[in-house]
DNA sequence: GTGAATGCAAAACCTTTGCAACTGG
DNA sequence: CCAGTTGCAAAGGTTTTGCATTCAC
């Protein structure tokens, strides 16, 4: 079973990117991630990037997303024991997890506020990552 | 399955839990977190309790710290997609994610400092829970 | 051309569940 | 006594891995 030729020609926002071999694959996820889905698991993604491209593997979604990761495009979110979710908001936020209706939102943090406003950092310490989750609910979702 | 009734009177550290039947595991797994291990996992505990109730079963150990949970006893804090550690701290705090060590450390919030003095949050939302985790190194333990 | 990425299936990993036997209050 | 808990083994859901094939650069 042979593909159709592909055609890579359009620029999309991926192709800048040092070091990150472009595929179908990695730009459908990319785009998924960016257009069609907010907060989606692996699982949601690999759906969803299916109908375009309809031989696409789980494994493959999850390795894409793993290099969208390391190259810092996309990150990461873990709810309590659930499946991860992937979110392609780069800028310093947390997440609040609705009960009520399952659904994720982003929540911005007040201009200006310093990490160490409000933490007391362990002596020394540089931080990678910081993750602020909320859970609860609204109010008429 | 959640039960918050709630007696005051001063026995044993877990006696005075009401609706929370106590076994001889359960009181194994509260203590252990209590004096021999410093975030566990349930596996952690597992081999630990083992020591002292060689019949102990992994799942037992599982159900154990879901009752305590349940009971606001200990917390489970989850850190990326390994396995949940747990916490006799009940205090508010954080958790500082050494990579270097890939040791977990308690943080805690500068008093007096409320949540909305630095996040933004959406319009009437009651939150049960927050859960706020920095990934770094710490200079040289 | 060549090393990296893919697709598939199988394994790994953490956790939960079903059920008979047991036990704490 | 008897509902709740245990221990065991088996299943569950999520993620990773091994390997042959295909692809991007």
């Amino acid at each position: 079973m042979v593909n159709d030729e592909q055609h890579s020609d359009s620029h999309g926002p991926l192709e800048a990117v040092g070091g990150l071999r472009m595929t179908r694959q990695r730009r459908e996820v990319f785009r998924v991630l960016n257009r069609d889905l907010d907060h989606p698991t692996a699982n949601d993604v690999f759906m969803k990037v299916k109908e375009g491209l309809p031989s696409v593997s789980l494994a493959t979604v999850y390795n894409c997303l793993e290099a969208l990761v390391q190259h810092q495009l996309v990150r990461q979110v873990n709810f309590e024991r659930g499946p991860s979710r992937y979110c392609p908001n780069l800028s310093e936020h947390g997440h609040f997890h609705d009960m009520a209706s399952n659904t994720i939102h982003d929540v911005v943090f007040k201009p200006g506020v310093q990490l160490s406003d409000f933490i007391i950092l362990p002596e020394g310490a540089v931080i990678d990552n910081v993750e602020i989750t909320l859970r609860g609910k609204l109010p008429n979702a």
